[in-house]
DNA sequence: TTGACAGTTGAATAGTTATTCATATATAAT
DNA sequence: ATTATATATGAATAACTATTCAACTGTCAA
């Protein structure tokens, strides 16, 4: 096999773990939902947010008072949760409660307290 | 309790909701520590990396050829991913073999790929 | 129907970050 | 010593994103 039917211009190629590896990888779109997942929790306000709605169901105004932020910045948050079908709601009169919509989130927010607390 | 002992100039708070939530949202660098792990993950040059040296130690070399990029752009986030302490490394003279180094990142990103299933 | 209020949304700003490029360091080979 | 190579790193650019502000929608009450 021919050395530039590899991308970069090393030597130091390991062609059989590399050929290996590739084959095992995943498809591109798979990486980016994976990547976009963890984008989700990868944000306090976002990370905060969940870790209340893991509590009760709120509105966006308790919501906002929990965490000391304004209702705009919290709704903006709570949004993107939506669209990415972490978080769903249910209106009632003016109200807007959001609620999860995803019971591995609360798995993997678990197995990260134990990973930081681990690691201290 | 006076209104304004809230943050935000609502009357739709349901104070007890708020009350207890409040009391049992944790620290607010607990949450800095959750989003830092999951930021590390959320991004799809790193959710790569981490995939491929899930199966095997790679030196930058290797994994530059498995992700079809940069040696530079791949070396950066093995630094990120280093200091993270989510990856640790072994020199052997001038290649450096990169590996995993934390139980709890195979198992977040097994349940990811288990919710994104899920989700389709 | 008018006013008050809960929530949403678009635009703007400010902060963050991924990649590239150029350069630097370290190791091995000649 | 000198050269080649593997990796690291600082600076710059470009892309992205969180929050704020202002304006808007929808609902309830008077």
């Amino acid at each position: 096999m021919a050395k530039n039917e590899f991308i970069c211009d090393c030597n130091a190629i390991h062609r059989d773990v590399v050929d290996n590896t590739s084959k095992n990888m995943l498809e591109a779109d798979t990486f980016n939902r994976i990547a976009d997942f963890f984008k989700i929790l990868g944000d306090t306000t976002r990370a905060k947010i969940l870790f209340a709605l893991d509590q009760n169901e709120m509105c966006v105004c308790d919501i906002a008072n929990v965490l000391g932020m304004s209702k705009s910045s919290i709704s903006h948050q709570l949004g993107t949760l939506r669209r990415s079908g972490i978080v769903k709601c249910r209106k009632s009169g003016k109200e807007v409660f959001y609620m999860l919509d995803d019971d591995h989130v609360k798995k993997v927010i678990e197995m990260c307290i134990e990973h930081i607390e681990h690691k201290k």
